[in-house]
RNA sequence: GCGAGAGUGGCGGAGUUGGUAGACGCGCUGGUCUUAGGAACCAGUAUCUUAUGAUGUGGGGGUUCGAGUCCCCCCUCUCGCACCA
């Protein structure tokens, strides 16, 4: 750097100081026109402009993209962005090509809702919505490259969305079939399990009604085992979420086991994960929606089976699930034969069978399973003990519960005097032998159905020919594009399905009338390849440019919420293999790193008069309005209901976007959750406003000494806890994310600044720790340290100037103090040249007058020294 | 019930391989400067205590010269899943 451009920079600063200085008021710098000028130095330099390939090694980073809600952006989400954002500001300085992207799930129920209410339409909510949610993630000053935003409303996303839809229907990784869903018949549509509350639906508050419908269906479960054994390699992934995609997954080894009905050529199919207990079985229980169930019931018996299976269907699925849902049954007449021991034994329906796992038909063994037990009981049902634990003897006559742990094999034919274990491979391989069943493994897992009865969705590319039967919509026609012109209003199903104009369409093969499939996708299966899109998002060949889709994947850091561990996760790992074996990309997961950041939480206050109060409507501890007492909640998750909100606007206006930033990270390490304090973001600013005084009073001494560089070694406790304070920084940020300790670790380097003796300081090593507080912060609050940087008489913007190094030779010392201990318990410290061998550490430790005190008249057992820490001294007594 | 994680001052949280428990911040106490302080700066702040002492990381055991950290048992809390056959 020439020192004339230096002192012209400093000269115009100082100038562009005492201004602020007078319009900030004496203590507080003025963010507000920092913020924006850096903002704008940004957008008009193009800084986050990102270049796809490039001799830098990639790193891409992204978001959990936001849902853009009416009520914008809350609180929750700068967390998370935030922590993105240092990890790609470091990144960059650091040497790396760093993509950036931001944009939004666009698709959505609210959209209809608001559509309904107030008759604006979803389209223009919803971008009215982007727009102001854009500006206020700008106002964090995150570091996106903008110029890769989407929408996947937009028409030239659902373009490649139904070209990836045809795709998998060519490989039948896509198909229709029917299938039973919530539906309320007021709403004449289907819901999602959340929708129905108490049975009922959660608009009109109708009874919902499970339903038979044509559905589309993608076929996840052909990926199951795929999606199972790489859990074992996703190493980057929380633990937790890993463990909860495996249980979803739910594969259970077992066997299929046929029963023949009395009197009939049918037979029913049960899938066992205990054929050891199969001698056991004396009833069956059957799903009420099991297709055999009409032609098993007797004459005798069909009213009462019609009447439960009425009640049962009128429940919903969640209901259905729960396990507070009363044990009930009904005999259907029928009876089938236990494979093994010819014994008949009747068939019920059970409300607790459902349709949807294994074959819909459980062998019910009451002496080792509880529901078959409470269920035997209750209709006294045979209850035959198979297994005898060991030193036990059990009688179906006393026993209070199932017996479901291991023992020996009892009234089991050949198979007695076996271990249960043992039992389960030789009974399987027996009914193998005599094709009475087989092996089967068997997934919780079920295909994931795609359709909705919505309008704000992608639309499903698929006409119905009444010659030709289903027919894709060719390529050439794509993309579908929903019609603008529609009424919303909630009733009568879905809007597209009454839409003339949209539904008729010339049938692509044959050119007879035909009629346009009217349910749009599930709004996951955007945000299921999305983080690919963004690579070229503006390729206008196919879903992906291969190229830079490869450069680019898979994501290197995802950052989201705990609550998709799940769905969102495990759709987005699905669709990636689906694109590698369409050949559309290579990679087979699509987040190498995954972080899952906690819930932002916050007391919430109530008044025994006015109910849950907004922070800003208490005062002193009082309610605004009536001055009563506020009553103080737990602490929870931050929720409108409980008006223990926090808005970022008001933050950001109040404190700055580094403020804000920075205590997001402070508070607590991002994959916990955050507990919100107005104190500890005082702190935040508090802690802020030292750093800027730091340097503004020390930028006369500074001037004097540009010369950093010519710094070698240990020239004083200042230059060593500087290197210290870098090298711990980047060792926290660089993959743990400890944030908070990186923060920490600055703070100490700043409070080392300030306790320097006036006079005499050596100026090129306080500038080195002043501009190394600068440089370290840069990721967390870029705007301050910008225009520090700037004031410090750098040109060029303070992510050019790259990471700081450390200097191990500036960590030495040549002395160290070393803890003495009498065993094990602190008696003294010494300070010892470092290099001190163990003999004489061990003569200066026993010459501490409080560790004689110590030893006196005791045998020393030995000595233990651990270089650079302590020296412990053993003694007998 | 199953699975995962957590339990450390008045509070949020530190504590890479076992090695000075409580970094950093908040709050609180005292001081300096001020007309003033809800600004800034400095000092103090786990508990008990006469201490150069004792105790202390949910409880109880164990391994070790040494345990917040490793092992066993138990308790509590959070999250997820749950009639899964």
């Amino acid at each position: 750097m020439h020192s004339g451009g230096l002192a012209y920079i400093l000269g115009r600063q100082k100038t562009y100081i005492i201004t602020l200085d007078i319009e900030m008021t004496k203590e507080h710098y003025n963010f507000d026109t920092i913020e924006k000028k850096w903002q704008d130095y940004w957008l008009t330099n193009k800084t986050f402009k990102t270049e796809d390939f490039g001799d830098k090694p990639k790193y891409y980073a992204l978001d959990m993209f936001p849902y853009p809600s009416g009520a914008g952006l809350h609180v929750g989400h700068p967390e998370g962005y935030t922590a993105t954002d240092i990890i790609c500001r470091y990144k960059r300085m650091r040497g790396f090509n760093v993509l950036h992207p931001m944009g939004w799930d666009a698709f959505g129920m609210p959209a209809e809702n608001a559509a309904i209410e107030n008759g604006t339409h979803p389209g223009k909510w919803t971008y009215e919505n982007i727009e102001s949610m854009r500006v206020q993630l700008k106002r964090i000053g995150l570091s996106y490259d903008w110029s890769r935003e989407f929408a996947t409303c937009d028409s030239d996303y659902s373009h490649w969305e139904q070209l990836i839809f045809l795709r998998m229907l060519e490989k039948n990784l896509a198909y229709k079939k029917t299938s039973n869903v919530n539906w309320c018949n007021d709403c004449q549509t289907v819901l999602a399990n959340e929708q129905v509350e108490d049975g009922c639906c959660w608009r009109c508050n109708n009874p919902v009604e499970q339903k038979e419908l044509d559905q589309w269906f993608f076929r996840i479960t052909e990926y199951a085992d795929e999606l199972l054994n790489e859990t074992e390699n996703l190493k980057g992934w929380p633990e937790k979420v890993l463990a909860m995609q495996r249980n979803w997954i739910g594969k259970s080894y077992g066997c299929e086991i046929d029963f023949s009905v009395k009197g009939s050529a049918a037979k029913i199919k049960v899938f066992t994960t205990r054929p050891d207990t199969l001698y056991g079985a004396t009833f069956m229980s059957l799903a009420p929606e099991h297709p055999l169930v009409g032609t098993l019931v007797s004459a005798e018996q069909r009213a009462e089976v019609e009447l439960f299976c009425a009640e049962v269907s009128r429940q919903n699925k969640l209901d259905r699930t729960s396990g507070e849902l009363e044990k009930k049954g009904v005999f259907t007449g029928a009876y089938c034969l236990n494979p093994l021991t010819g014994q008949e034994i009747p068939v019920f329906l059970a409300n607790f069978v459902l349709m949807d796992y294994g074959t819909g038909a459980v062998m019910a063994v009451p002496a080792h399973d509880q529901r078959d037990f409470e269920f035997a009981q209750k209709y006294q049902l045979d209850i035959q003990v198979v297994i005898q634990p060991e030193g036990a003897s059990l009688d179906p006559q006393t026993m209070q519960t199932a017996m479901t742990g291991t023992g020996v094999l009892v009234n089991s034919g050949d198979f007695n005097g076996i271990s249960n274990e043992d039992a389960k491979e030789r009974i399987a391989s027996y009914l193998d032998a005599e094709q009475l069943g087989c092996k089967s493994i068997n997934y919780r897992l079920r295909d994931w159905g795609v359709s909705r009865q919505r309008y704000w969705g992608t639309p499903i590319p698929i006409i119905y020919c009444d010659s030709c039967g289903t027919v894709p919509v060719p390529e050439k026609d794509l993309p579908v594009k929903l019609p603008m012109d529609v009424e919303i209003t909630g009733e009568g199903g879905s809007p597209l399905a009454r839409h003339q104009e949209f539904l008729t369409v010339a049938c692509p093969c044959c050119g007879a009338p035909a009629r346009r499939e009217s349910d749009t996708f599930d709004t996951f299966v955007e945000s299921s390849w999305y983080f690919a899109r963004y690579a070229s998002p503006e390729y206008d060949q196919a879903p992906l440019d291969a190229d830079a889709a490869n450069y680019w994947l898979p994501v290197d850091q995802y950052i989201g919420g705990i609550e998709h561990a799940v769905m969102h996760l495990l759709y987005a790992r699905f669709f990636t293999k689906v694109l590698r074996d369409l050949g559309m990309v290579k990679a087979s997961e699509p987040f190498t790193n995954l972080l899952t950041q906690g819930m932002v939480c916050m007391e919430s206050q109530r008044c025994s008069e006015h109910g849950w109060l907004y922070p800003e409507e208490v005062r002193d501890g009082k309610c605004v309005t009536c001055g009563r007492a506020a009553e103080l909640g737990r602490t929870e998750k931050m929720s409108k209901s409980k008006k223990n909100v926090v808005d970022p606007n008001a933050l950001i206006e109040r404190y700055g976007a580094d403020t804000a930033r920075l205590f997001s990270l402070f508070a607590a390490p991002p994959e916990k959750d955050l507990e919100w304090n107005e104190q500890g973001v005082e702190g935040c600013y508090r802690f802020l406003n030292r750093v800027w005084r730091a340097v503004h009073d020390n930028l006369g001494l500074i001037e004097s000494s540009p010369e950093v560089a010519s710094l070698t070694g240990t020239t004083s406790d200042l230059r060593c806890k500087t290197h210290e304070t870098i090298k711990k920084v980047s060792a926290d940020v660089d993959g743990r994310f400890h944030f908070n300790t990186a923060i920490a670790s600055v703070m100490e380097l700043v409070n080392v600044i300030y306790g320097l003796k006036k006079g005499q300081e050596q100026p090129a090593v306080l500038r080195e720790a002043i501009e190394t507080v600068v440089r370290l912060l840069a990721p967390f609050v870029p705007h301050i340290c910008e225009e520090l940087w700037q004031r410090l008489g750098h040109e060029g913007g303070i992510e050019r100037q790259g990471w700081p190094s450390w200097d191990e030779a500036a960590m030495v010392k040549s002395e160290i103090e070393m803890v003495v201990q009498v065993n094990g318990k602190l008696r003294s410290k010494v300070k010892v040249a470092i290099d001190i061998d163990n003999a004489e550490l061990e003569k200066i430790a026993l010459a501490e007058p409080n560790v004689a005190r110590f030893i006196e008249g005791k045998q020393i057992r030995k000595v233990i020294c651990v270089a650079g820490r302590l020296v412990n001294i053993v003694v007998a007594g």
